[in-house]
DNA sequence: GTACATTAATTGAGCTTGCAAGTATTGCTT
DNA sequence: AAGCAATACTTGCAAGCTCAATTAATGTAC
């Protein structure tokens, strides 16, 4: 099977791996955090994001590049968290090309919540599979 | 800040950095496979599975399963490949609600070619980053 | 052997994403 | 200071995905 020498990391069989737990985890995370909170993943990414800033605040560009999304789907998502008020837009005066995406008062409350969600499923089913140093 | 006790693993961090390692093969490898081999990661992934086996045959469900993806997109993803040639469909006696996909000619070649790619990707960005026991 | 639940695959609808093009602002070069 | 490239965000559009409903075949209970 193998043409690979034998001192050769399986590099295929590592992203497998990964690719196993990647979907476990997105697939756990999308249905507990839509469920109990009505938010996507990358939904709370973002929240997270700016929840963690001092100024619970971040340009749209470093948020976009964070969360692993191009500047459109960031866009977008800015678009849909702002509907519901969970962030704001805003101008920011330096570079007026800008804008700052800021977390309100109730994108607090809410992320506050689904932290919990979010680390107990991660805590869940992060380390559910071999071959991961699951500590202690 | 953290909450959690001292003794438990990052596991947040822990899945930052697996997401930022995903991300970044993901977007690699889209772009290599599509560029050199007008391949997707979900049709490499079928034709891999294909390839694997002996029969270079597999139940259309069992393939869904073992690439991560939901029947309906794997049905989708079976017409697209069929309709290039790649992979045909073929209905199994035994039971005639299922059918078999099974590599073509064409198909076996593709995928030998794209395998290289894939692995050449993989090798360079799968241990691009620190936290992996990414082996001796 | 007829009715009913279950399983396999496909199809319809809606959503999120990325790429490419568009708009506005900045900054560099002359 | 005028022109032009680069940067930040938004918008049009197409691709791919999931969920729910549908169609077809299988198996089970009576």
């Amino acid at each position: 099977m193998s043409v690979m020498p034998a001192s050769e990391p399986d590099v295929v069989g590592a992203w497998r791996e990964m690719q196993a737990r990647h979907a476990a985890v997105c697939s756990a995370l999308e249905r507990e955090l839509g469920d109990r909170h009505g938010l996507g993943i990358s939904d709370f990414e973002v929240l997270d994001r700016l929840a963690d800033s001092p100024a619970r605040e971040w340009r749209a560009q470093d948020l976009a590049e964070s969360v692993h999304l191009s500047q459109s789907a960031l866009s977008r998502l800015v678009d849909r968290l702002a509907r519901t008020g969970l962030v704001e837009r805003c101008a920011c005066d330096n570079d007026r090309r800008g804008i700052f995406v800021l977390l309100t008062e109730d994108g607090t409350r809410k992320h506050a919540d689904a932290a919990a969600t979010h680390r107990a499923v991660l805590a869940r089913v992060l380390p559910a599979r071999l071959g991961w140093p699951t500590a202690r």
